[in-house]
DNA sequence: GTTTTTCTGGACAGGTGTGTCCATTCATGC
DNA sequence: GCATGAATGGACACACCTGTCCAGAAAAAC
């Protein structure tokens, strides 16, 4: 075969596991390519093979880390559970002095591209419809967000029925935001919200968060 | 081959080309099936074998009615364009005595699922992450959906800042809702719009859609 | 320096997908 | 009743992906 040998993918980080002999890839290489490639071209397009080229290493190497197709699957599903939801429902839980702070604590989540994976959230949501599994799992994920973020706004005075509808708002908003808006620079996004969030805690606190919906939309839309 | 042959798919409404000799199949079958696919499954599980042996017919048929795969997906993008967004933009003009009864209106598209075919955005809107034309297409129909909806503000005296920042909040919003509760049945989500229309009408008109967005909730949230 | 363990390359078998060619079938027009 | 043309079935060539097996290279342990 005449295909050019493609450099091999040396890890950089050797502070874990620097017991293993005759390092190429790593699991870890293996898991975060697979997730670039589900975040841009979906699940179908994870394939081993794919994705041992683009390592410049063989097949036979994925299996030493995976014992099948299914289980680096199961291993990404994992990864996008622990990292998204948890970082919604810890930011809901911070301390805050009012309502209004609260809710900007929550919009922090999505600032940080290494706190809220956005892409990785849409590629899960999608991958959710081919996959009943995978749907159960995200459909618990949303309700344990909204729960979250309902306790966010039930801590602050409002009663069961109010703080759901709040809650469902606010989600709703965000997530159809990044549905849209997905694939929008990083920097351009992440401008608007410190911009947002600078410009909120040097205002009067309004009495609802209305006024932060309506400043968010100020910050996120399309002109300067 | 010992596979047991499936009944093959008949027209049920030969009112159009009644013209053609030993019909077993039209384009119209082929689109509609190849639409459910695409909706359900994603553009990578659609796939010309899978599709000819779910109709029981052979592959060579497809052949004469497309050129090839990428002759049904252009059809398949044309159709979603035509439908959804002209919905969202005609929905938006109509004429109304208020901007809470146009909200109504705006809300009025995604009762039913003939006018906007929510489950076939959401499948766009994923190929869109992979295939640089499909994600030309779909952001000229945001931002057409996103004018009409801000044009719809302006008309009821909005100036154009104020429009624009609420027809996103209700367009993100919207998005939003249908990307967390896609699976939702549709006969449950209905009922709930067709209680808020119906609920929205017997109120005094508020001079603020806030109060609309605020029912809305009311009406698509959880609990009855 | 040898042995052991860890990891990778290449080949095999089986499955599925695409596009094309051509003989065949069936409804329609004559 | 027969010729015409629309529509289909089946086969060919080619490509890609999965999982498995085993020989062998390279680091680690001794």
């Amino acid at each position: 075969m005449a295909q050019s040998r493609t450099p091999v993918l040396h890890r950089d980080d050797p502070e874990k596991d620097p017991l293993v002999g005759h390092v190429k890839v790593t699991r870890e290489d293996w898991l975060n390519l697979a997730r670039n490639v589900l975040v841009q071209e979906g699940v179908g397009e994870l394939k081993i093979l794919s994705l041992s080229t683009r390592m410049g290493v063989s097949r036979s190497s994925f299996y030493w880390y995976f014992k099948n197709r299914a289980d680096l699957l199961a291993a990404l599903l994992d990864e996008w559970e622990a990292r998204n939801t948890r970082t919604i429902v810890t930011h809901c839980e911070m301390p805050a002095d009012d309502i209004n702070a609260a809710v900007c604590n929550f919009f922090r989540c999505f600032v940080d591209p290494a706190l809220f994976d956005r892409g990785l959230d849409f590629a899960v949501r999608d991958w959710a419809r081919r996959d009943v599994q995978v749907n159960q799992r995200i459909e618990a994920a949303d309700a344990q967000r909204l729960e979250a973020i309902s306790a966010m706004f039930a801590r602050f005075g409002y009663d069961a029925y109010d703080a759901d509808i709040r809650a469902r708002i606010l989600y709703f908003m965000q997530i159809g935001y990044h549905a849209v808006e997905l694939r929008e620079p990083m920097e351009v996004r992440m401008s608007r919200l410190e911009g947002f969030l600078r410009g909120f805690t040097g205002r009067e606190p309004t009495e609802d968060t209305i006024e932060a919906f309506r400043v968010f939309a100020m910050a996120t839309e399309a002109r300067p």
